[in-house]
Formats: C-alpha cells, structure tokens, sequence
DNA sequence: GGACACATGTAATCGGTTACATGATTAC
DNA sequence: GTAATCATGTAACCGATTACATGTGTCC
C-alpha cells in the first residue's frame, strides 16, 4: 500500500490537487488509513503523470493560488484496479502505547496513567470522527469499512476503560523485575 | 519505536543474540507488534555497544556455530526507561485489506471473497499464538497487553464473521461506481 | 506589515528491507 | 552431497519524512 496506490483510490473517485489529497489523507475518510506527506505526495503525482496514469491540468482560481488539479487516466483505472485484485498483505500494526503498557512496572504511575487518559481521549476522538464521517458517506463499501472501523476503536475504548486501572496498578506494585539475565563474568561488563 | 528500542524491551529481560531477537520479533511474544530484519538487527546490535548500551561476549557452542549473545548495560536500561516515559506516539495502522474492502465493487467478488476468508483464517491463526502465549507466560503487564490483543482480535473476527457476506455482496450489487471527476476537455486528455 | 490558509516543489536524511555473501554443524 | 537450521554480517536500494525554499491571496 505505497502512495502511488493510495493516491489512485483517491483519484479513482474524484479530482483532486496534490493539497487537496494531503487533506484528505491527514482529515477526511481516508485518515483513518493514512497520512502522507507532500513531500512524497508531489514526487508521486509527477511520476504517475509521467506514466500515463494520470493527466493533469492547471486551474486558476480566484481568490486562491493557481492549482494543479490531477486525474485518473483508463490506465490508472485498470492499473489500480489490478493493485486491488493481489491478495492483500496482512495489517501492519504499531503501537508505542502497548511497549509501554508491556513495560508497565518500568514506566512508572504517572506515565502510563497519562498515556491510557491520553489513548482514551484519542480514541474518543477517532470515533466520533468516523461517526461524522458515516453520517455524510453515501458510499455503501465505505461505510461497512467505517463501521468496522468504529467497532474496532470502541472494543478498544470500552477494553480500555474496564481494565486500565488495572494496568495502571501494575506499576506501582513493584513485582521484582526479573532480570533473568545469565550472570555476567566481570571481566566482560565494560558498562558498570 | 525504532528497532534500538524494541532491542532495548528484548535485552532489558534477557540475553539474546541478534538471531534469537529475529526469531522473537517474527515468532514469539514479540511478534504482534514488530517483524524486524537481520539487515537492521546486526547494524543496530553493533551501534548500540559501540554506545555502551548493550555488551556483548562471544559464546562457542557444542554441535552449533559461534554465537554472540548481548546483555543491556546500566546505561541501556536507563536509556530504555527514558523513552518509555515520553508520551507514546499515536498507533500506526495500514490495512490493505481495508483498501480493498473500500472499492468492494472494483476488487470483484472472488477477490473480495478470498481476501475475508483468508484474513478470518490469518486471524484465528493470531489469536490461538496469542492463547498459546498468554498460556505460557508470568509476566503480569505482558499477560495484560496480549490480552487486549486477543479481545481486538475476537471482536475483529466476530465482525467479519457477521458482515464478512454483506461486503461480499456489495461486490456484485454494481452500484455505477460515481465518477464524479469533472468532466475533462478532450484536448487536455492524453490517456485516451 | 504580519499572520494565516492555500499551493507546489526539492534536497537531505532516515529507517528500514532485500538480496547478497559467508560459514559451521547436523541429519538424511 | 545436499538440504536444513543456526549464525553473522554488508551493500544496494526503497519508500517515506523533515526541513527547506518559494510564492499567492486574504484578513486584520
């Protein structure tokens, strides 16, 4: 899913400048996937112009900056089109958050109570994001994936909200860390 | 939450040589959030002792290569707890899955259809690893973690096992696909 | 005249993967 | 002899971000 591809779904549905698509990628439906930068926007846009995939045309508007407002070519249909038809990668999946609540004894009461607030608050957010979005999305396949999205974040939230404290009291209770690190000779610990 | 990092959370609780910390981060208990290469290890391995971060001896075993197993230093676990106090990074996520479940009627329905199938198959796979761990394992912040991984997971499941056929359906149900692109001047269509 | 939203682009850098290169040891 | 597992490492490349550079037009 590089930004080539991304950058076809977008134009696949509608025209759109390189900004407009930083826009969409950063605040509109497609936050919830993405979040690319011009800085890999605008080379990307190039390319695909190069190859066919994409025309584009300038646009004059007043009150506004000149814009470059780009679309899909036939090529770029089928090119995306056959993208769709891979079998997909599984999900890539990172979270700051869970290293720290893995660690929870090392990272201390008052960081992970902060960042299970701050995740909540996220979370909150995120949904009613999503539950704004689906209010205004006409589009059927979109809004079975919103959906799914929002059952995720609120099994997330309501998760969250049972068992945090839980994880919180873990800090404090100081279980020994278990350094179950095999005994180092001396003489090769240049680190103490 | 770069790999120095995640090297750190391995080595703050066990020796390990840079094979075993790939074999944890595409295996073991590690494995739902990382998947990191030799290519990065080995550098990473090397740059933190050269930082005094990690040590490390040369261990030679009977019937097996030469390894060299790496131990975390006072000054790496400080290191290690630093960057768990800051406020984590909000969760990176990237489905392509969910691409394609978004243009349900331009991926079709074999594709659509394989792509459920094998994705609820990926993760049954995922949540009997994560039982088999939580089985296994002591540590009471990790047992917390992989348990709020599997409940995502269930829920994931049971949603796709719910509205998996809606999607599906949606790939034939051929809803003319809005093209909304704004009519374009011949003249400035070079894809046709 | 300054802050702000709109708009496009490039260069340096980063953080990683892939592919390559090497080699020990065991099991068949 | 050859395949598989264990083990370490490097070089080329890739895909992206960050910071920089530039400029228009609006509102106060």
């Amino acid at each position: 899913m590089n930004v080539r591809t991304l950058i076809l779904a977008i134009l696949y549905h509608q025209d759109a400048s390189g900004y407009e698509i930083k826009k969409m990628s950063s605040e509109g439906r497609f936050s919830y996937f993405v979040d690319i930068s011009f800085g890999s926007i605008y080379p990307a846009l190039t390319r695909l112009e190069a190859e066919g995939l994409v025309s584009c045309r300038e646009e004059t508007q007043s009150g506004k900056p000149d814009r470059k407002v780009y679309s899909i070519s036939e090529a770029g249909r089928r090119e995306f089109i056959a993208a769709l038809s891979q079998p997909p990668q599984p999900d890539k999946f990172k979270s700051e958050f869970l290293l720290i609540a893995m660690n929870a004894e090392l990272a201390g009461e008052s960081a992970l109570d902060h960042a299970v607030r701050s995740r909540i608050a996220w979370l909150e957010n995120e949904l009613e994001m999503l539950e704004d979005v689906i209010g205004r999305c006409q589009h059927e396949a979109t809004k079975w994936v919103v959906r799914y999205g929002m059952t995720c974040i609120a099994n997330d939230l309501s998760y969250l909200r049972e068992h945090g404290r839980a994880l919180i009291a873990l800090a404090n209770n100081q279980t020994p860390v278990s350094h179950q690190n095999k005994p180092m000779p001396e003489h090769l610990d240049f680190t103490s």
